[in-house]
DNA sequence: TAAAAAATTCACTTAAAGTCTAATAGACTA
DNA sequence: TAGTCTATTAGACTTTAAGTGAATTTTTTA
């Protein structure tokens, strides 16, 4: 599995665990919906800027979102 | 100290843990030196690629490298 | 203190990130 | 079986990261 692929299923579980919507992350963290939906589904090569608003947005650190086997 | 600069920060602390200099780091890595050391000084908005490439290089998993009260 | 090695800076092109709109589809619910 | 909610996808578009070259500066060491 790639980089992206880990990094999309990752926030997608995290977001479910959380019970929120793409929508609702989308607008709280500012950033487009649909492009949301390319992260998650592994298409998109995202950058640290904003992999750190999607994490925050989703209330988990980068320590603890890394803090996976699949990162290891 | 926003995103980049503790990025920036961590990849030359791993670095030079390793003794390694920019020029060796991207040669293995195959991306520019002139690009690793604005990385390092938090200049760019490096995407989840190419740090999972000069992590690799530099022998740090995504796990490790993000394990620090830096990205609590 | 000069030379060599290592790092920085800047300007630039091109490849892709990221946005916006809108259409589509699946799942669930009344 | 229409209506709502959620997610996916596409295309056109703007912005920015990726990637490079060359010159300069800083650091190290002979």
């Amino acid at each position: 599995m790639d980089i992206k692929t880990k990094v999309g299923a990752r926030l997608r579980d995290v977001r479910l665990a959380k019970k929120l919507t793409q929508e609702k992350v989308s607008f709280d963290s500012d950033i487009d919906k649909s492009y949301i939906s390319e992260v998650e589904n592994g298409r998109r090569n995202i950058s640290i800027v904003n992999l750190e608003k999607l994490t925050l947005t989703l209330g988990i650190s980068l320590k603890d979102f890394f803090n996976t086997t699949d990162f290891s």
